[in-house]
DNA sequence: CAACCATTTGCGTATTTTGCCAAATACACA
DNA sequence: TGTGTATTTGGCAAAATACGCAAATGGTTG
């Protein structure tokens, strides 16, 4: 793989960025088995429901997600569902650690 | 899959949370390479050798790298190589933008 | 030991992210 | 039009990140 300039490094970044968060993995993990109105979401997260709505945003804006206005609720479902196939290499990561709670330098 | 719990989705976040900056994409980029010394990785990275040496802390902490002190170097290593197998799918997200640059609501 | 090199850590500052509440918007339907 | 439901947005405060400089640490060598 040719070393990637730093534009392509940048928009890779913010797509980890986006996968950042515990309550948008929930929210993934909840579409990865169809699509979800918000309110639906809203029930596995545990948060308001405008944090939820927030949380959508910055996945659709990083284009894992898309969205589709029906009646009176937004439907969101996953774009690339690839995107669960990282898990296997995270959880590999993540038992290589011992430690799987808490990155120092990173709260 | 089953919806994962609480404790997994915050280990998992930690670990995508690691990979969403673009200098610390661009030394994994260098480690697929294989090993490299803090100076070297220095070289590609264009910061502060002491900013290198905090992403290097954080992806260690993550579990995504691991180091190796020798003589008055330190060495460190992709401990997950499989990390740069994601690329396929995050550019295939990133192409689905049409919008490489920037995701509302995130900086 | 002293000088030196590579790396990490302490600290201050600037910026970003997170999350709630309240208000705004969009839509359905009586 | 007026009411009710679903979702998004504005604004604000708290917490987390990012980054450079300077100082500390660990190791090598004269």
């Amino acid at each position: 793989m040719k070393t990637a300039d730093k534009q392509v490094l940048e928009t890779r970044a913010r797509v980890f960025k986006a996968l950042g968060h515990p309550s948008r993995l929930a929210i993934i993990d909840d579409l990865a088995g169809g699509e979800r109105c918000v309110c639906e979401l809203n029930e596995s997260v545990d948060a308001d429901i405008s944090t939820v709505s927030r949380h959508l945003a910055v996945l659709k804006n990083a284009g894992i997600l898309s969205s589709e206005k029906r009646g009176n609720q937004v439907f969101y479902r996953l774009e690339c569902p690839c995107i669960t196939s990282f898990y296997d290499c995270v959880e590999k990561v993540i038992s290589g650690t011992g430690r799987p709670v808490g990155i120092k330098g990173m709260k």
